[in-house]
DNA sequence: CGTACTAGTCTTTTT
DNA sequence: GACTAGTACG
């Protein structure tokens, strides 16, 4: 008997055939994991082939760490040295021994977007970009976006002529690179980007890695962008033993820039290629399967299949409807309980999916008040923690003076009395010498307006402090050093001193980054090698919110659908399917099916995370940012056939409750909305009344008091002024009582079905027609290619200048016709 | 130079 | 509702 034997016949294929390239597309719960550990054993013990020769490259450190692990199972011996490591962490690896031939350091910095958005900051300043109009998150996603295209600056600039805010945004590319370049720091892209480059102007070092992997193999391969597939083909160029794994339907990250293509050409790129499908379901029951088959085979786009399986049809698919958001998550959390009681099944069996982590939060209320373990996966990142931020920029100024951006951060923290104007000195001096920041302030006494000073002193003393941690570096252990920085700096001391009320938090987390360090330089002890501080930073940079969560804990996970892929749970709990939060509602009103098509593909992985239980919940009634919003059952609950169902959809009237102009001709309330400034409607001139109140927990108070006795006294009463008054004067008592009475004698109106999942029932034609120019509001000019009439709308193809082609809803897409 | 308070923004997803 | 950049003041 040997291991092989369990695996079905088209697994088998995938592991047999080890020679050129294979394409292995792998439905969700087939077993890709396991033919993939079992191929690479298989090159190990039948193929005679070295472990040092293979290379298995995954997404996130939890995958390939699972996958190092289940590899060690099967073969035994040798595992050690095939290289399982992510994308990410395998091109560091890469850079760090051969950066230095284009042009950066080799003890270069790794920058998270924090950091890449203070720079961008900087630049901003810099090039006079107003950032009211080009914000910096715009400037940044457009850089990333072109490197994940593998643009360069300089080309970049080429297609930038003629267009006014492309301009901006390539100036700001060139010298957001030429910054990070003089801070030597790769932001996330640049890992990947720069390891191609090296490639591409390195010969020999590219020869040398690829006699290194004879033997590649790319985990979910459909969420590989452009960067990564040119870095995965240069590699196996001389080989071509590529062997990738996906699923075209479990495609979700093209925000990002992964791009669907990469799988959907692989057969055109190498024409030779094995094309193996893994149909067969080992995960889920046959009713989950269906349900997951019933709402992907809406998308267009995709490969043909189906996923089935040998085990029964299972539970039926759980759906609860609500009125407000808290008794879903009541109910979600009572349902574990019960589970938990009724030995059904335990908390880490037991997952909840959302879309946006901002939906966490009435969960974890929910679990707290049943006093429920559970796990927030995701978030706010440990790493991205002020204090952990902190002491990791003291770190990394100890260890690359040249990163201006952490020098800068830690200069003042804890406040040591050296202010933003004395900063700026030092910067006009080491500009004016072409030298780092750092450098500069080993040459105080030749600045001449901080040499002799107060400011100056204490400037030299940050110097000799640094300098200090440096000496420390080369002799001591890495766990001294740390609490030596924690010390010399008094930084707890500083916490434990301030009114922060958070600080004890803080001082946990400071010394969970302690307990981080030391582990990390016990492993590589026991692995016979001296950690050094570089490798520390940059096993922090590259830490994902998944690679943490073990199973060890005895707790409910909490994720977005994004965090969940790739994983199992024998119960999970999709929350929040309503129109507008999923499919969200970003990708309902940009009217682009492509975007409609990935929110499906989520909605696909959530399903099939599901073994033998899939409860589906949905309210009505949700906040968000502080604003209450009625939204219907999402289209994905309805792709879902009812008989699967064990309960009848709600009927899909939803409540109209804007206080608008339109409710108000509808007959909806007897008085006309107010206008103050932007507060044209009764959520905005809610939140325009919070933005005042919100602080100090006055808010609760001053509203009611607003709304029960609407008069200038109760407003001046509570120390507010002007503007609130305004609103009060021109406020309408219907608004008054509408928040008193939420629910109660409140007008419905019925929006029809179509009129939720097939666009508008009586769509008018555009007014545009096929070669005419119109403008997107996201996707920016462009001309129209084809207008088709559809049953609910009319399909409009347009062909953007810069994104290219996009087949959209008219309805929805909202396209302005430009003058020819 | 440091603090306290205000106003605006944000969120869709993340290696 | 949370966070943060900006600002006025001590």
């Amino acid at each position: 008997m040997s291991i092989y034997d369990t695996l079905n016949e088209q697994q088998k294929k995938g592991v047999f055939t080890t020679k050129g390239p294979v394409l292995i597309l792998a439905g969700a719960g087939s077993g890709k994991t396991r033919v993939l550990t079992h191929r690479i054993a298989y090159l190990i013990e039948s193929m005679g082939v070295n472990p040092w020769n293979i290379l298995a490259i995954t997404f996130t450190n939890k995958a390939a760490g699972e996958m190092r692990e289940r590899v060690d199972k099967l073969v035994g011996y040798g595992s050690e040295s095939i290289w399982v490591a992510t994308f990410h962490s395998t091109c560091v690896r890469i850079l760090r021994r051969y950066i230095d031939k284009i042009g950066y350091g080799n003890s270069f910095t790794i920058y998270d977007a924090d950091d890449s958005k203070s720079v961008m900051k900087d630049v901003c300043k810099k090039l006079d970009i107003d950032t009211k109009m080009l914000k910096e998150r715009t400037i940044l996603s457009a850089i990333s976006s072109a490197k994940d295209n593998l643009i360069t600056p300089a080309e970049y600039d080429r297609t930038a002529a003629g267009d006014y805010t492309k301009r901006k945004i390539s100036a700001a590319y060139t010298e957001y690179q030429s910054l990070l370049n003089k801070n030597n720091a790769l932001d996330f892209d640049d890992i990947i980007v720069k390891t191609v480059e090296l490639f591409k102007s390195c010969p020999d070092v590219l020869e040398n890695y690829q006699n290194r992997f004879q033997y590649i193999m790319v985990d979910e391969y459909q969420d590989t962008n452009m960067a990564q597939f040119e870095l995965i083909r240069l590699l196996a160029a001389k080989n071509k033993n590529l062997c990738v794994v996906g699923d075209d339907d479990q495609s979700i990250y093209k925000f990002r820039g992964a791009n669907i293509r990469n799988i959907l050409d692989f057969e055109i790129v190498y024409p030779e290629a094995a094309v193996i499908k893994l149909e067969q379901n080992y995960r889920s029951t046959q009713n989950i399967l269906d349900a997951a088959n019933a709402v992907i085979k809406n998308n267009a786009a995709r490969k043909d299949k189906a996923l089935w399986t040998d085990e029964g049809a299972g539970n039926r698919i759980h759906f609860r409807s609500f009125d407000e958001a808290h008794e879903e998550a009541d109910y979600i959390a009572g349902d574990i309980r019960r589970k938990k009681r009724e030995l059904v099944s335990d908390y880490r069996e037991c997952a909840v999916l959302y879309r946006t982590n901002a939906q966490s939060r009435l969960l974890e209320e929910s679990f707290i008040g049943l006093n429920i373990p559970y796990n927030v996966v995701g978030g706010v990142n440990f790493y991205a923690r002020k204090e952990i931020k902190d002491i990791l920029a003291y770190l990394k100024t100890i260890d690359n003076g040249k990163d201006d951006l952490a020098v800068k951060r830690i200069i003042n923290v804890p406040r040591r009395g050296i202010g933003a104007a004395s900063i700026d000195r030092v910067q006009a001096y080491a500009d004016s010498n072409g030298i780092s920041f750092f450098e500069a302030l080993s040459q105080i006494d030749s600045i001449p307006s901080l040499a002799g000073s107060k400011s100056g002193q204490k400037l030299k003393d940050f110097n000799t402090m640094i300098r200090g941690f440096r000496t420390r570096l080369e002799f001591c252990p890495l766990e001294e050093l740390i609490t030596d920085v924690i010390e010399t700096t008094s930084y707890v001391k500083a916490l434990e001193e301030s009114d922060d009320e958070d600080a004890k938090d803080r001082i946990e987390n400071i010394d969970e980054l302690i307990t981080k360090l030391v582990s990390f330089e016990q492993e590589k002890e026991e692995q016979g090698e001296k950690a050094t501080l570089s490798e520390f930073l940059e096993e922090v940079a590259l830490v994902a919110d998944i690679d943490g969560v073990g199973s060890d804990d005895n707790k409910v996970l909490l994720m977005t659908l994004h965090s969940a892929k790739g994983l199992e749970f024998s119960q999970v709990y999709l929350a929040g399917l309503e129109e507008g939060i999923f499919p969200s509602y970003m990708t309902i009103s940009s009217g682009d099916l492509s975007e409609l098509e990935e929110e499906r593909r989520l909605a696909y992985v959530g399903i099939t995370r599901a073994k033998d239980d899939l409860t589906i919940t949905y309210a009505k009634k949700r906040m968000i940012r502080g604003e209450t919003q009625y939204n219907a059952v999402s289209r994905f609950v309805r792709e879902i056939p009812e008989s699967l169902l064990d309960n009848s959809l709600p009927s899909n009237n939803v409540r109209e409750d804007s206080y608008d102009d339109a409710s108000y001709e509808r007959g909806l309330f007897k008085t006309k909305p107010f206008n103050a400034g932007d507060a044209n409607n009764w959520s905005a001139a809610e939140n325009y009344l919070n933005s005042y109140s919100n602080r100090n927990a006055k808010r609760e108070k001053l509203s009611d008091t607003v709304f029960d006795n609407p008069s200038q006294e109760s407003v001046s009463s509570l120390g507010r002024k002007k503007d609130i008054s305004e609103i009060l004067v021109s406020r309408p008592k219907a608004v008054a009582r509408k928040k008193e009475t939420p629910s109660a004698n409140k007008p419905y109106i019925a929006k029809s079905l179509e009129g939720i999942t097939k666009g508008m029932p009586t769509a008018a034609a555009p007014e545009y027609q096929t070669g005419d120019r119109v403008r997107h509001i996201k996707f920016g000019d462009g001309t129209v290619l084809n207008i088709e009439k559809d049953t609910r709308d009319y399909k409009i193809t347009v062909d953007f200048d810069e994104y290219g082609n996009k087949i959209m809803y008219a309805a929805f897409a909202k396209l302005k016709k430009l003058p020819n």
